[in-house]
DNA sequence: TATTTCTATCGCTTACACTGATAGAAGGAG
DNA sequence: CTCCTTCTATCAGTGTAAGCGATAGAAATA
């Protein structure tokens, strides 16, 4: 049993079929049955129950299969360590909720671009569930999402703490007015937003509930929305003043234990991080000490 | 790059050398230049310092070591996984402390066996730190032992909730005037034994400092040498009564906060386990909850 | 200087991975 | 029922590359 092996077992049984496998990994028909037959002698087991349109996996096929995944996986893993020389270099994709990469990671994007140039940095956004899951796929090498994350194949580190506030229209002074408008409307920056279940919760415990939604996909036209009084939103309290002039639009302030979010970096377990990603979090992480000290 | 090109690398970098690694692999040390060779170029990195008396691994070398170990070790798993098709078989590693062996996982073991006759057990013995040093060493496949345990590549789940007591020759009725004489002796299992730490803090406190050692191998000797008024032992509580006669030696009880200890599973959190140790595993806990109805 | 102990290199040989063609099985369409 | 498609199994032929044995060269030791 070998790798390649391996790679060819794993080919078959995702496609579900040896014609299909073989095109796959640039082969004929014939070579991928004949592995799969010396793999399945060496193993001393039928992985594959043959049928007229294919072949699906044994109960023993089926058991090998996250063997086959995680070589995969490792060999390419393996791979990058070599190269990877301690100065952060090549691919380096990291996932981040929206709110965290305008409010605390912009200016850090543009720093660790400056001290490394050799790395080709890729940001994707998206909900804290995508995060995870994108994490999970092995699609990002570690992402910033919100709190608390428990999966045994992940590990998580928190680097921020959110204070979240209700923000209105300018002029509306206390939050019960504005909840006391029948058509109150809630703006999410997407469906599935991190913010948005905390925000239901919070207007549900002061007799809203089933507030209609806006959806914006940026929060500079949410920002816009809510000032010209289409609605309110929930977002981190730093986020207005840094990022974008207070005046705009009213603030209002939420009990410590409904307004406070952490912000964590998550990746995973097996994951021995790539020089890039501990460098970039590294930076994260010095910053909110800095923060934290003055 | 494949498992076996890992494997001939790890074997170069172990012994240093590759004429070395090239007994060791059955083949000759032309083939295992071209093969390292043949690595290093499809790496793009040199892997080895060639010198006059063998090699050594580079930096890139080093950081490729624990991926081939890893992946070797996977691959084993993976054969494992494929020929255990559920019902236990083969040969199972585990490990545990003497006193849990003798006192809770006795019967087990008989049963166990008579359940499973087509298993190969094995059961090691040592202390917790030679235990978990095993888990971590896949020597065994998970082992009993004394809690907490806290280890990144380690998962544990409690089994037993030990009461430790002090045992000491009988007539001797309060522990005091036991500890009172000047040249009381500990009576321990091993050196390195998990409960001789417990028992040196609990006779500090009782004002009682460095007592000599006694150190018998089994806890048939022990039981026999405290009965015999050689010193005292501080062991689980049921196991006089069960496995001992009771009136052989008298047994004085500790506070609840020094008396208790948590006997753990562990295992690496890596390995999917072996349906024997499963099943082994299965057969205490639900022994366990047994005995908690009662 | 001779000796030992390494690695590197170079032909040679063989094994085995891969190819392409064919046979056979099974379902679907007409 | 027959043809057609889609699949796996098998087999002989081919070529590459893995492995072998011998030799050269470098460096430490005696």
């Amino acid at each position: 049993m070998d790798a390649s092996d391996l790679k060819v077992f794993e080919a078959v049984a995702r496609l579900g079929g040896m014609n299909r496998a073989a095109g796959e990994l640039n082969t004929v028909q014939s070579n991928v049955t004949q592995r799969i037959k010396l793999l399945e002698e060496d193993l001393g087991t039928v992985l594959f129950d043959r049928h007229s349109r294919g072949v699906s996996l044994t109960a023993a096929g089926k058991r090998l299969m996250p063997y086959a995944r995680d070589i995969r996986n490792t060999l390419e893993d393996a791979r990058r360590a070599v190269i990877d020389d301690g100065t952060p270099q090549g691919p380096l994709h990291l996932g981040a909720l929206e709110t965290t990469a305008a409010l605390r990671l912009n200016q850090h994007f543009t720093d660790f671009m400056a001290h490394h140039p050799n790395v080709d940095f890729t940001l994707r956004t998206g909900t804290t569930a995508e995060l995870i899951a994108m994490v999970l796929e092995r699609e990002v090498e570690g992402a910033f999402a919100c709190g608390p994350v428990d999966h045994p194949d992940l590990v998580s580190e928190t680097v921020f703490n959110e204070e979240l506030v209700i923000l209105s229209a300018p002029g509306l002074a206390r939050l019960d007015d504005i909840l006391d408008k029948p058509d109150v409307r809630m703006i999410v920056l997407r469906a599935g937003c991190s913010y948005r279940q905390r925000m239901e919760e919070v207007l549900t415990r002061r007799g809203v509930v089933n507030p209609r939604l806006l959806e914006f996909g940026t929060l500079e036209v949410i920002i816009s929305a809510v000032a010209a009084g289409l609605g309110i939103t929930m977002l981190p309290k730093t986020l207005i003043g840094r990022t974008w002039d207070a005046g705009r639009v009213a603030m209002h302030t939420l009990p410590r234990l409904e307004a406070a979010v952490e912000t964590l970096y998550v990746q995973r377990r097996d994951n021995r991080a790539s020089s890039g990603a501990m460098a970039f979090r590294d930076m994260v992480q010095r910053d909110r000490s800095a923060a934290a000290a003055e």
